[in-house]
DNA sequence: ATGGAATATTCCTGTCAAGGCATATTTGGA
DNA sequence: TCCAAATATGCCTTGACAGGAATATTCCAT
């Protein structure tokens, strides 16, 4: 989880991403899309690849690249475990206020 | 969400933002069960809170945090736009094979 | 076999961010 | 008013990472 979201954290990775939600990829033409060299691209590809968000597909000299679905799912469900924070009115604001008090009176 | 992204890639703060999914805390209670140093404490809630994940409310001398589902839900909807991903068998793989067979017949 | 295209890798450099320490700031209590 | 607790901020150092240029690698076509 800590992998991908510092995959995802490099703007130009953000961006790869979602050029790479429309369908699979080349290097180069990831390269011209977006404006960067060769060089940075191939560098990018190899974090997100480790970061499990990328698949590779060599077809001759190429080598095309797709997005993992696997791991979008993975950040899904770490999603998950938060969802009931905006889907009840789950604050506990006002309880901790009290726990709060109650120890500003009552110190151990 | 870059901003966002970015914030959670750092190891310390994805815990400090689990660890706020089951109720507000303050400072130095985060501080205590991290076991990290206060200030490095506040430097982290200070990142998250520009990111938007978090809110502050000042309680006398303490500050008390809270995850701000706003935030999780904008990933949620960034996530969204990826869901026909793993929903349908969206590969395009075959298709865009045949994209580049036809490139090497016909190059431009 | 040779050359050229597409991609990966290496080395170098500059930048930025995290951690540690000290200190400022705010607040309540004696 | 003075002190102590809780938190924020500033300064400094160090490590990691992105970008650039050059080079290595792989593959196809001739």
């Amino acid at each position: 989880m800590n992998t991908i979201f510092s995959a995802l954290a490099e703007p130009h990775r953000l961006h790869m991403v979602e050029l790479l939600r429309d369908g699979p990829l080349t290097v180069g033409e990831i390269a011209q899309r977006l404006g960067l060299s060769q060089p940075q691209v191939s560098k990018h590809l190899r974090v997100l690849s480790e970061a499990g968000l990328v698949d590779v597909q060599p077809i001759a000299n190429r080598r095309v690249y797709k997005l993992r679905p696997q791991s979008l799912q993975d950040i899904e469900n770490w999603l998950g475990s938060f969802r009931r924070l905006w889907e009840t009115q789950f604050d506990r604001m006002e309880a901790y206020l009290q726990v709060l008090q109650a120890k500003e009176s009552k110190p151990d």
